[in-house]
DNA sequence: TATTGTTGTTAGACTTATCTAAACTTTTAT
DNA sequence: ATAAAAGTTTAGATAAGTCTAACAACAATA
Protein backbone atom coordinates (compact mmCIF):
# COMPACT_ATOMS: atom_id res chain seq x y z
CA UNK A 1 0.00 0.00 0.00
CA UNK A 2 1.90 2.65 -1.20
CA UNK A 3 1.29 5.44 1.30
CA UNK A 4 1.93 8.29 -1.61
CA UNK A 5 2.42 9.14 -5.26
CA UNK A 6 2.19 11.87 -7.38
CA UNK A 7 -1.34 11.77 -8.14
CA UNK A 8 -2.13 11.53 -4.65
CA UNK A 9 0.05 14.37 -3.96
CA UNK A 10 -1.43 16.37 -6.63
CA UNK A 11 -5.09 15.94 -5.13
CA UNK A 12 -3.70 16.93 -1.64
CA UNK A 13 -2.44 19.79 -3.22
CA UNK A 14 -5.58 20.89 -5.21
CA UNK A 15 -7.67 20.17 -1.92
CA UNK A 16 -5.28 22.61 0.43
CA UNK A 17 -5.53 25.51 -2.69
CA UNK A 18 -8.85 25.29 -2.51
CA UNK A 19 -9.54 25.53 0.80
CA UNK A 20 -8.09 28.72 0.89
CA UNK A 21 -10.49 30.08 -2.28
CA UNK A 22 -13.63 28.07 -1.00
CA UNK A 23 -16.13 28.28 1.35
CA UNK A 24 -16.50 24.28 0.92
CA UNK A 25 -14.42 21.97 -1.02
CA UNK A 26 -16.93 20.19 -2.91
CA UNK A 27 -16.26 17.16 -4.98
CA UNK A 28 -17.01 18.95 -8.57
CA UNK A 29 -14.55 21.27 -7.97
CA UNK A 30 -12.10 19.21 -6.35
CA UNK A 31 -12.75 17.05 -10.11
CA UNK A 32 -12.65 20.71 -12.07
CA UNK A 33 -9.49 21.96 -10.90
CA UNK A 34 -7.25 19.08 -11.69
CA UNK A 35 -9.25 17.94 -14.83
CA UNK A 36 -10.58 14.46 -14.04
CA UNK A 37 -14.43 13.09 -13.85
CA UNK A 38 -16.22 12.84 -10.57
CA UNK A 39 -15.95 8.86 -10.31
CA UNK A 40 -12.02 9.43 -10.44
CA UNK A 41 -12.09 12.20 -7.80
CA UNK A 42 -14.77 10.54 -5.49
CA UNK A 43 -12.23 7.42 -5.50
CA UNK A 44 -9.47 9.53 -4.49
CA UNK A 45 -10.83 10.69 -1.62
CA UNK A 46 -11.64 7.21 -0.32
CA UNK A 47 -8.41 6.38 -0.38
CA UNK A 48 -6.98 9.52 1.08
CA UNK A 49 -9.59 9.40 3.27
CA UNK A 50 -8.79 5.67 4.21
CA UNK A 51 -5.11 7.11 4.76
CA UNK A 52 -6.39 9.70 7.09
CA UNK A 53 -5.26 12.71 4.83
CA UNK A 54 -9.14 13.90 4.34
CA UNK A 55 -12.46 14.01 6.53
CA UNK A 56 -15.17 13.03 4.30
CA UNK A 57 -18.40 11.91 4.63
CA UNK A 58 -20.72 11.07 1.36
CA UNK A 59 -22.20 14.12 -0.46
CA UNK A 60 -20.54 16.15 2.53
CA UNK A 61 -17.62 18.66 1.97
CA UNK A 62 -13.79 17.32 1.54
CA UNK A 63 -11.49 18.99 4.11
CA UNK A 64 -7.90 17.88 5.04
CA UNK A 65 -6.62 16.21 8.34
CA UNK A 66 -3.79 18.04 10.15
CA UNK A 67 -1.83 14.79 8.55
CA UNK A 68 -2.93 15.70 4.94
CA UNK A 69 -2.31 19.39 5.29
CA UNK A 70 0.72 18.95 6.60
CA UNK A 71 1.19 16.41 3.57
CA UNK A 72 -0.09 19.17 0.86
CA UNK A 73 2.02 22.33 2.63
CA UNK A 74 4.84 20.08 2.25
CA UNK A 75 4.02 19.38 -1.90
CA UNK A 76 3.23 23.41 -2.03
CA UNK A 77 6.73 24.07 -0.51
CA UNK A 78 8.39 21.63 -2.60
CA UNK A 79 6.57 23.36 -5.37
CA UNK A 80 7.33 26.61 -5.13
CA UNK A 81 10.95 25.89 -3.88
CA UNK A 82 11.74 24.79 -7.31
CA UNK A 83 9.59 27.12 -9.52
CA UNK A 84 12.06 29.62 -7.52
CA UNK A 85 15.19 27.91 -8.30
CA UNK A 86 14.19 27.74 -11.87
CA UNK A 87 14.25 31.62 -12.08
CA UNK A 88 16.82 32.13 -10.11
CA UNK A 89 19.49 29.90 -10.68
CA UNK A 90 18.49 28.40 -13.90
CA UNK A 91 17.06 31.28 -15.94
CA UNK A 92 14.19 30.54 -16.43
CA UNK A 93 10.86 32.88 -16.94
CA UNK A 94 8.51 33.47 -14.29
CA UNK A 95 6.36 31.79 -17.04
CA UNK A 96 7.74 28.62 -17.76
CA UNK A 97 8.36 27.37 -14.70
CA UNK A 98 5.10 25.63 -13.24
CA UNK A 99 4.99 22.66 -15.45
CA UNK A 100 8.35 21.53 -14.77
CA UNK A 101 7.83 22.27 -10.99
CA UNK A 102 4.83 20.26 -11.22
CA UNK A 103 6.86 16.96 -12.25
CA UNK A 104 9.96 17.96 -9.71
CA UNK A 105 7.77 18.53 -6.74
CA UNK A 106 7.49 14.57 -6.63
CA UNK A 107 10.76 13.90 -6.51
CA UNK A 108 11.61 11.39 -3.35
CA UNK A 109 14.41 13.71 -1.31
CA UNK A 110 13.96 16.27 1.02
CA UNK A 111 17.63 17.00 1.25
CA UNK A 112 17.02 17.93 -2.40
CA UNK A 113 14.63 20.61 -1.73
CA UNK A 114 15.97 21.84 1.56
CA UNK A 115 19.33 22.16 -0.58
CA UNK A 116 17.55 24.23 -3.03
CA UNK A 117 16.49 26.41 0.01
CA UNK A 118 19.55 26.94 1.19
CA UNK A 119 21.33 27.70 -2.00
CA UNK A 120 18.39 30.39 -2.59
CA UNK A 121 18.54 31.65 0.82
CA UNK A 122 15.44 30.45 2.32
CA UNK A 123 13.62 32.52 0.18
CA UNK A 124 10.07 33.67 1.69
CA UNK A 125 8.39 33.74 -1.62
CA UNK A 126 8.06 31.94 -5.06
CA UNK A 127 8.39 34.20 -8.61
CA UNK A 128 4.93 34.84 -8.58
CA UNK A 129 4.79 36.19 -5.07
CA UNK A 130 2.93 33.16 -3.21
CA UNK A 131 4.70 32.17 -0.07
CA UNK A 132 7.44 29.26 -0.05
CA UNK A 133 6.21 27.32 3.69
CA UNK A 134 9.19 26.69 5.88
CA UNK A 135 10.78 23.07 6.40
CA UNK A 136 8.71 23.19 9.89
CA UNK A 137 5.64 23.63 7.59
CA UNK A 138 4.77 27.24 8.16
CA UNK A 139 3.64 29.73 6.16
CA UNK A 140 4.13 33.06 5.68
CA UNK A 141 0.52 34.43 6.30
CA UNK A 142 0.21 37.48 3.37
CA UNK A 143 -2.65 40.37 3.76
CA UNK A 144 -2.61 41.58 -0.02
CA UNK A 145 -5.34 43.77 -1.15
CA UNK A 146 -6.44 43.29 -4.84
CA UNK A 147 -5.98 46.00 -7.35
CA UNK A 148 -9.07 46.06 -8.11
CA UNK A 149 -10.16 47.20 -4.30
CA UNK A 150 -7.57 50.32 -4.67
CA UNK A 151 -9.45 53.99 -4.83
CA UNK A 152 -8.80 56.42 -7.74
CA UNK A 153 -5.73 58.30 -7.03
CA UNK A 154 -4.18 55.56 -5.02
CA UNK A 155 -0.84 54.44 -5.41
CA UNK A 156 0.66 50.36 -4.79
CA UNK A 157 3.30 48.22 -5.16
CA UNK A 158 2.35 45.03 -7.06
CA UNK A 159 3.38 41.94 -4.83
CA UNK A 160 1.36 38.99 -5.48
CA UNK A 161 -0.52 37.35 -8.44
CA UNK A 162 -3.89 35.63 -7.84
CA UNK A 163 -3.22 33.48 -10.78
CA UNK A 164 -0.14 32.02 -12.48
CA UNK A 165 -1.39 30.70 -15.94
CA UNK A 166 1.03 31.21 -18.66
CA UNK A 167 -1.68 33.67 -20.68
CA UNK A 168 -2.03 35.91 -17.40
CA UNK A 169 2.27 35.70 -16.99
CA UNK A 170 2.69 36.52 -20.52
CA UNK A 171 0.06 38.97 -20.70
CA UNK A 172 2.13 40.50 -17.70
CA UNK A 173 5.54 40.14 -19.75
CA UNK A 174 3.93 42.53 -22.54
CA UNK A 175 2.68 44.97 -20.36
CA UNK A 176 6.53 44.89 -18.65
CA UNK A 177 4.53 44.54 -15.08
CA UNK A 178 6.27 42.45 -12.46
CA UNK A 179 6.53 42.04 -8.82
CA UNK A 180 7.64 45.11 -7.17
CA UNK A 181 6.22 47.79 -9.83
CA UNK A 182 4.60 50.56 -8.63
CA UNK A 183 0.81 51.13 -9.44
CA UNK A 184 -1.27 54.56 -9.98
CA UNK A 185 -4.92 54.01 -10.23
CA UNK A 186 -5.93 57.23 -12.70
CA UNK A 187 -9.59 56.22 -12.97
CA UNK A 188 -12.28 53.59 -12.79
CA UNK A 189 -14.52 53.11 -15.28
CA UNK A 190 -18.17 52.75 -13.61
CA UNK A 191 -19.36 50.45 -16.07
CA UNK A 192 -17.34 47.70 -16.26
CA UNK A 193 -15.20 48.29 -13.10
CA UNK A 194 -11.92 48.50 -15.92
CA UNK A 195 -9.30 51.03 -14.35
CA UNK A 196 -6.91 53.16 -15.71
CA UNK A 197 -3.43 52.76 -14.04
CA UNK A 198 0.00 54.00 -15.00
CA UNK A 199 3.56 52.46 -13.63
CA UNK A 200 6.81 53.14 -14.94
CA UNK A 201 6.22 56.60 -15.97
CA UNK A 202 4.41 54.93 -19.10
CA UNK A 203 1.76 56.73 -20.71
CA UNK A 204 -1.23 55.12 -19.00
CA UNK A 205 -2.77 52.02 -19.96
CA UNK A 206 -6.42 49.91 -19.51
CA UNK A 207 -6.79 46.75 -17.26
CA UNK A 208 -9.97 45.21 -17.33
CA UNK A 209 -11.71 43.71 -14.03
CA UNK A 210 -10.84 40.22 -14.24
CA UNK A 211 -7.06 41.70 -14.33
CA UNK A 212 -7.32 43.52 -11.30
CA UNK A 213 -8.80 40.97 -9.49
CA UNK A 214 -5.74 38.88 -9.87
CA UNK A 215 -2.91 41.39 -9.13
CA UNK A 216 -2.54 41.50 -5.57
CA UNK A 217 -1.40 44.75 -4.37
CA UNK A 218 -0.05 47.04 -0.87
CA UNK A 219 -0.84 50.36 -0.66
CA UNK A 220 1.99 53.05 -0.84
CA UNK B 1 -0.77 5.00 -26.14
CA UNK B 2 1.65 7.41 -24.31
CA UNK B 3 4.77 6.80 -25.92
CA UNK B 4 6.95 6.90 -23.32
CA UNK B 5 6.82 6.46 -19.54
CA UNK B 6 9.36 6.60 -16.63
CA UNK B 7 9.08 2.43 -16.45
CA UNK B 8 9.70 2.71 -20.35
CA UNK B 9 12.62 4.87 -20.36
CA UNK B 10 13.75 2.68 -17.44
CA UNK B 11 14.15 -0.23 -19.20
CA UNK B 12 15.47 1.60 -22.51
CA UNK B 13 18.37 2.59 -19.96
CA UNK B 14 18.65 -0.57 -18.94
CA UNK B 15 18.86 -2.48 -22.30
CA UNK B 16 21.03 -0.02 -23.76
CA UNK B 17 23.75 -0.08 -20.73
CA UNK B 18 23.55 -4.28 -20.75
CA UNK B 19 24.38 -3.75 -24.38
CA UNK B 20 27.65 -2.41 -23.21
CA UNK B 21 28.51 -4.90 -21.02
CA UNK B 22 27.36 -8.23 -22.71
CA UNK B 23 27.78 -10.17 -25.84
CA UNK B 24 23.68 -10.94 -25.89
CA UNK B 25 21.01 -8.97 -23.55
CA UNK B 26 18.77 -11.60 -22.60
CA UNK B 27 14.99 -11.27 -20.73
CA UNK B 28 16.83 -12.73 -17.34
CA UNK B 29 19.72 -10.52 -17.05
CA UNK B 30 17.62 -7.34 -18.14
CA UNK B 31 14.65 -8.06 -15.16
CA UNK B 32 17.70 -9.27 -12.97
CA UNK B 33 19.42 -5.29 -13.89
CA UNK B 34 15.63 -3.83 -12.99
CA UNK B 35 14.43 -6.19 -10.17
CA UNK B 36 11.35 -6.85 -11.33
CA UNK B 37 10.17 -11.09 -12.42
CA UNK B 38 10.87 -12.59 -16.02
CA UNK B 39 7.50 -11.79 -17.38
CA UNK B 40 6.91 -8.80 -16.01
CA UNK B 41 9.88 -7.89 -18.91
CA UNK B 42 8.55 -9.97 -21.09
CA UNK B 43 5.57 -7.83 -21.60
CA UNK B 44 7.56 -5.07 -21.14
CA UNK B 45 9.63 -6.04 -23.89
CA UNK B 46 6.33 -6.70 -25.77
CA UNK B 47 5.69 -2.93 -25.52
CA UNK B 48 8.75 -2.06 -26.48
CA UNK B 49 8.97 -3.95 -29.83
CA UNK B 50 5.38 -2.68 -30.67
CA UNK B 51 7.24 1.28 -30.30
CA UNK B 52 9.57 -0.54 -32.58
CA UNK B 53 12.31 0.41 -29.77
CA UNK B 54 13.51 -3.05 -29.61
CA UNK B 55 14.22 -5.94 -31.79
CA UNK B 56 12.74 -9.37 -30.69
CA UNK B 57 12.11 -12.36 -31.71
CA UNK B 58 10.29 -15.11 -28.77
CA UNK B 59 13.59 -16.77 -27.31
CA UNK B 60 16.28 -14.71 -28.87
CA UNK B 61 18.29 -11.96 -27.24
CA UNK B 62 17.10 -8.08 -27.04
CA UNK B 63 18.15 -5.15 -28.58
CA UNK B 64 17.52 -1.71 -29.51
CA UNK B 65 16.27 0.08 -32.86
CA UNK B 66 18.00 3.02 -33.90
CA UNK B 67 14.94 5.05 -32.79
CA UNK B 68 14.92 3.02 -29.17
CA UNK B 69 18.97 4.15 -29.11
CA UNK B 70 17.90 7.39 -29.64
CA UNK B 71 15.13 7.55 -26.94
CA UNK B 72 17.50 5.57 -24.14
CA UNK B 73 20.59 7.90 -24.70
CA UNK B 74 18.24 10.74 -24.54
CA UNK B 75 17.84 9.55 -21.00
CA UNK B 76 21.07 8.67 -20.33
CA UNK B 77 21.89 12.15 -21.30
CA UNK B 78 19.42 13.62 -18.91
CA UNK B 79 20.58 10.75 -16.01
CA UNK B 80 24.14 12.44 -16.04
CA UNK B 81 23.47 15.91 -16.48
CA UNK B 82 20.81 15.41 -13.33
CA UNK B 83 24.31 13.84 -11.75
CA UNK B 84 26.70 16.53 -12.57
CA UNK B 85 23.91 19.47 -11.54
CA UNK B 86 23.47 17.74 -8.64
CA UNK B 87 27.39 17.66 -7.20
CA UNK B 88 28.54 20.98 -9.19
CA UNK B 89 25.48 23.01 -8.75
CA UNK B 90 23.89 22.01 -5.27
CA UNK B 91 26.80 20.76 -3.99
CA UNK B 92 25.92 16.74 -3.12
CA UNK B 93 28.70 13.96 -2.82
CA UNK B 94 29.06 11.79 -6.06
CA UNK B 95 27.58 8.95 -3.44
CA UNK B 96 23.84 10.86 -3.36
CA UNK B 97 23.49 11.59 -6.39
CA UNK B 98 22.24 8.66 -8.54
CA UNK B 99 18.99 8.18 -7.12
CA UNK B 100 17.67 11.68 -7.49
CA UNK B 101 19.03 11.77 -10.58
CA UNK B 102 17.27 8.42 -11.58
CA UNK B 103 13.67 10.10 -10.90
CA UNK B 104 15.08 13.83 -12.27
CA UNK B 105 15.67 12.14 -15.75
CA UNK B 106 11.97 11.38 -16.27
CA UNK B 107 11.01 14.97 -16.07
CA UNK B 108 9.57 16.18 -19.48
CA UNK B 109 11.61 19.43 -20.75
CA UNK B 110 14.42 19.28 -23.02
CA UNK B 111 14.91 22.99 -21.92
CA UNK B 112 15.15 22.16 -18.28
CA UNK B 113 18.45 19.25 -19.12
CA UNK B 114 19.61 21.51 -21.97
CA UNK B 115 19.77 24.96 -19.68
CA UNK B 116 21.65 22.29 -17.05
CA UNK B 117 24.30 21.10 -19.75
CA UNK B 118 24.72 25.18 -20.45
CA UNK B 119 24.93 26.28 -16.75
CA UNK B 120 27.66 23.19 -16.51
CA UNK B 121 29.60 24.70 -19.50
CA UNK B 122 28.52 21.41 -21.86
CA UNK B 123 30.65 18.67 -19.13
CA UNK B 124 31.94 15.67 -21.33
CA UNK B 125 31.59 13.45 -18.31
CA UNK B 126 29.44 12.94 -14.84
CA UNK B 127 30.88 12.67 -11.34
CA UNK B 128 31.40 9.44 -11.95
CA UNK B 129 33.24 9.66 -15.22
CA UNK B 130 30.85 8.10 -17.06
CA UNK B 131 30.12 10.61 -21.26
CA UNK B 132 27.84 12.68 -20.89
CA UNK B 133 26.08 12.76 -24.22
CA UNK B 134 25.40 15.79 -26.13
CA UNK B 135 22.41 17.16 -27.21
CA UNK B 136 22.44 15.55 -30.60
CA UNK B 137 22.87 11.91 -29.19
CA UNK B 138 26.22 11.45 -29.88
CA UNK B 139 28.54 9.72 -27.08
CA UNK B 140 31.75 10.46 -26.57
CA UNK B 141 33.35 6.64 -26.99
CA UNK B 142 36.18 6.16 -24.03
CA UNK B 143 39.35 3.78 -23.93
CA UNK B 144 39.99 3.33 -20.02
CA UNK B 145 41.78 0.16 -19.19
CA UNK B 146 40.71 -1.25 -15.40
CA UNK B 147 43.02 -1.16 -12.79
CA UNK B 148 43.24 -4.93 -12.38
CA UNK B 149 45.00 -5.29 -15.94
CA UNK B 150 48.30 -2.96 -14.97
CA UNK B 151 51.17 -4.10 -14.82
CA UNK B 152 53.81 -4.16 -11.32
CA UNK B 153 55.61 -0.80 -11.34
CA UNK B 154 53.40 1.28 -13.67
CA UNK B 155 51.59 4.37 -12.47
CA UNK B 156 48.00 5.19 -14.02
CA UNK B 157 45.04 8.16 -13.31
CA UNK B 158 41.47 6.75 -12.00
CA UNK B 159 39.36 8.31 -15.32
CA UNK B 160 36.14 6.53 -14.59
CA UNK B 161 34.69 4.02 -12.43
CA UNK B 162 32.81 0.45 -14.18
CA UNK B 163 30.23 0.69 -10.89
CA UNK B 164 28.69 3.77 -9.29
CA UNK B 165 26.94 1.57 -6.65
CA UNK B 166 26.44 3.68 -3.60
CA UNK B 167 29.09 1.11 -1.20
CA UNK B 168 31.49 1.39 -4.06
CA UNK B 169 31.76 5.28 -3.64
CA UNK B 170 31.46 5.10 0.07
CA UNK B 171 34.29 2.88 -0.30
CA UNK B 172 36.04 5.34 -2.59
CA UNK B 173 35.26 7.96 -0.18
CA UNK B 174 36.81 6.25 3.01
CA UNK B 175 40.08 5.68 0.86
CA UNK B 176 40.26 9.34 -0.31
CA UNK B 177 40.12 7.83 -3.58
CA UNK B 178 38.70 10.12 -5.81
CA UNK B 179 38.66 10.61 -10.31
CA UNK B 180 42.09 12.03 -11.07
CA UNK B 181 44.01 10.30 -8.50
CA UNK B 182 47.54 9.26 -9.61
CA UNK B 183 48.05 5.68 -8.63
CA UNK B 184 50.92 3.17 -8.34
CA UNK B 185 51.07 -0.39 -8.43
CA UNK B 186 53.13 -1.70 -6.09
CA UNK B 187 52.57 -5.71 -6.41
CA UNK B 188 50.05 -8.15 -7.36
CA UNK B 189 49.11 -11.17 -5.60
CA UNK B 190 48.96 -14.02 -7.23
CA UNK B 191 46.33 -16.20 -5.55
CA UNK B 192 43.69 -14.17 -5.82
CA UNK B 193 44.63 -10.78 -8.16
CA UNK B 194 44.48 -8.59 -5.32
CA UNK B 195 46.90 -5.52 -5.73
CA UNK B 196 48.96 -3.23 -3.52
CA UNK B 197 49.33 0.14 -4.75
CA UNK B 198 50.24 4.05 -3.30
CA UNK B 199 48.87 7.06 -3.61
CA UNK B 200 48.59 10.76 -2.24
CA UNK B 201 51.83 10.11 -1.05
CA UNK B 202 50.00 7.38 1.42
CA UNK B 203 51.05 4.01 3.01
CA UNK B 204 50.66 1.62 0.78
CA UNK B 205 47.31 -0.17 0.75
CA UNK B 206 45.33 -3.28 -0.63
CA UNK B 207 42.64 -3.21 -3.33
CA UNK B 208 40.75 -6.97 -3.98
CA UNK B 209 40.14 -8.32 -7.61
CA UNK B 210 36.99 -6.69 -7.58
CA UNK B 211 38.05 -3.66 -6.52
CA UNK B 212 40.48 -3.13 -9.40
CA UNK B 213 37.97 -4.46 -12.08
CA UNK B 214 35.78 -1.29 -11.28
CA UNK B 215 38.18 1.48 -11.50
CA UNK B 216 39.02 2.43 -14.92
CA UNK B 217 42.01 4.71 -15.94
CA UNK B 218 44.72 5.38 -18.15
CA UNK B 219 48.07 4.76 -18.15
CA UNK B 220 50.61 7.82 -17.41
C1' DT C 1 -44.45 19.87 -0.64
C1' DA C 2 -43.62 18.09 -5.08
C1' DT C 3 -40.79 18.77 -9.16
C1' DT C 4 -36.77 19.48 -11.27
C1' DG C 5 -32.01 20.31 -11.99
C1' DT C 6 -27.47 19.79 -9.98
C1' DT C 7 -24.23 17.15 -7.66
C1' DG C 8 -22.39 12.85 -6.04
C1' DT C 9 -22.22 7.67 -6.05
C1' DT C 10 -22.10 3.07 -7.91
C1' DA C 11 -21.19 -0.23 -11.40
C1' DG C 12 -18.41 -1.80 -14.72
C1' DA C 13 -14.62 -1.28 -17.87
C1' DC C 14 -9.76 -0.14 -19.47
C1' DT C 15 -4.57 0.57 -19.31
C1' DT C 16 -0.09 0.18 -17.28
C1' DA C 17 2.90 -2.13 -14.55
C1' DT C 18 3.56 -5.50 -11.63
C1' DC C 19 3.30 -10.50 -9.52
C1' DT C 20 3.19 -16.12 -9.09
C1' DA C 21 2.45 -20.61 -10.95
C1' DA C 22 2.61 -23.52 -14.63
C1' DA C 23 3.95 -24.80 -19.22
C1' DC C 24 7.05 -24.66 -22.83
C1' DT C 25 11.85 -24.01 -25.44
C1' DT C 26 16.54 -23.97 -25.62
C1' DT C 27 20.91 -25.21 -23.89
C1' DT C 28 23.99 -28.16 -21.47
C1' DA C 29 25.65 -32.34 -19.78
C1' DT C 30 25.63 -37.05 -19.53
C1' DA D 1 20.67 -38.63 -28.24
C1' DT D 2 18.42 -38.04 -24.12
C1' DA D 3 17.59 -36.11 -19.91
C1' DA D 4 18.18 -32.48 -16.80
C1' DA D 5 18.79 -27.65 -16.07
C1' DA D 6 18.23 -23.11 -17.37
C1' DG D 7 15.71 -19.66 -19.49
C1' DT D 8 11.30 -17.92 -21.56
C1' DT D 9 6.49 -17.56 -22.28
C1' DT D 10 1.62 -17.93 -21.16
C1' DA D 11 -2.18 -17.65 -18.06
C1' DG D 12 -4.33 -15.47 -14.65
C1' DA D 13 -4.37 -12.14 -10.81
C1' DT D 14 -3.76 -7.58 -8.54
C1' DA D 15 -3.40 -2.49 -7.68
C1' DA D 16 -3.53 2.31 -9.12
C1' DG D 17 -5.65 5.57 -11.62
C1' DT D 18 -8.53 6.70 -15.02
C1' DC D 19 -13.11 6.64 -17.89
C1' DT D 20 -18.59 6.48 -19.21
C1' DA D 21 -23.29 5.32 -18.21
C1' DA D 22 -26.76 4.86 -15.02
C1' DC D 23 -28.68 5.78 -10.71
C1' DA D 24 -29.37 8.27 -6.17
C1' DA D 25 -29.40 12.19 -3.10
C1' DC D 26 -29.63 16.92 -2.25
C1' DA D 27 -31.03 21.79 -2.98
C1' DA D 28 -33.74 25.15 -5.19
C1' DT D 29 -38.06 26.67 -6.70
C1' DA D 30 -42.53 26.74 -8.06
MN1 LIG E 1 3.14 26.88 -9.94
MN1 LIG F 1 2.50 17.66 -9.60
MN1 LIG G 1 23.76 7.18 -11.91
MN1 LIG H 1 14.71 6.42 -13.72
Amino acid sequence: MPMSSPAKENYLKAIYALSNELENVTLSKLSERLRVSNPTANSMIKSLKELNWVNYEKYRPISLTDEGKKQAVKIVRRHRLAEMFLVEKMGFNWSEVHDIAEEMEHIKSSLFFDRMDEILGFPERDPHGSPIPDKQGKVLHHNFSKLSEASVGSKVRLMALGSSSRDFLKFLDNRNLELGTEIKVKSIEAFDQSMEVSYNSLAPTTFSRDICDRLLVLPL
